[in-house]
DNA sequence: TGCTTAATGAAGCGTCAACTTACATTACGG
DNA sequence: CCGTAATGTAAGTTGACGCTTCATTAAGCA
């Protein structure tokens, strides 16, 4: 999950995951949408983005052609969800800190 | 918005999220959920959250209180499922890469 | 086979950010 | 006042990472 969380911060990857969400498309046509960096560098982005398992490759001859993997998104958007409301990290460090507090005379608190 | 990401991405950034979002705690309390690390690299966390709006703060004493402002993470909840779905950016891309390639004959399309 | 096209791999560089240690600030209590 | 507690700031180090240039792989085709 850390690694969709990383691959997704990266702005040149968030909007590469935009051109491919709904139609697959080769390295060098996501490349030519970025003029200012060097197909290297897209290259670079694509693997992270597929690492994560964000991305899909398909090789069709000489080409390889990238799409999004929506299941990872939800993947992700599950985890967001959960993360605004789960109390139950939460709860589990104020159990092992507030048991600490009680044993301990009032003035050793802080 | 960007700078809401940036925030959460790191993993001890939102362990502290957590720790602060239903209640608040002092600087000190916080740093002590992190023995592996300084106070003031906790310090400084807390700085990168409260810059992107994610915590608020209010000094009592010499003690300074943190908890987190839900309304942000709203924020930036509405922003990832604005994501997830708009074709918004990606249908403009497409719009003027394509109309550059119907404009060239065949061989000098990529 | 040898040339061309599509794409990645590798090495190196510059920048950024998370961390540490040392110092400064602010407020309370005798 | 002065000391101490709670916290933030400054400066410096280090590792990660996004980028470039150059080299390499792999497929299609004469």
């Amino acid at each position: 999950m850390d690694a969709i969380l990383r691959a997704i911060v990266e702005p040149r990857r968030r909007d590469i995951l935009q051109l491919v969400q709904h139609q697959e498309k080769t390295s060098g046509d996501i490349a030519a949408h970025f003029p200012e960096v060097t197909r290297p560098a897209i290259s670079q982005h694509l693997k992270v983005l597929e690492d994560a398992g964000l991305l899909a490759m398909r090789k069709e001859g000489t080409k390889r052609l990238y799409q999004a993997v929506p299941e990872r998104l939800a993947d992700l958007k599950r985890y967001l969800e959960a993360f605004w409301d789960d109390r139950l990290q939460l709860l589990a460090r104020e159990a092992e800190t507030e048991e600490r507090r009680s044993s301990l005379p009032d003035d050793q608190r802080n």
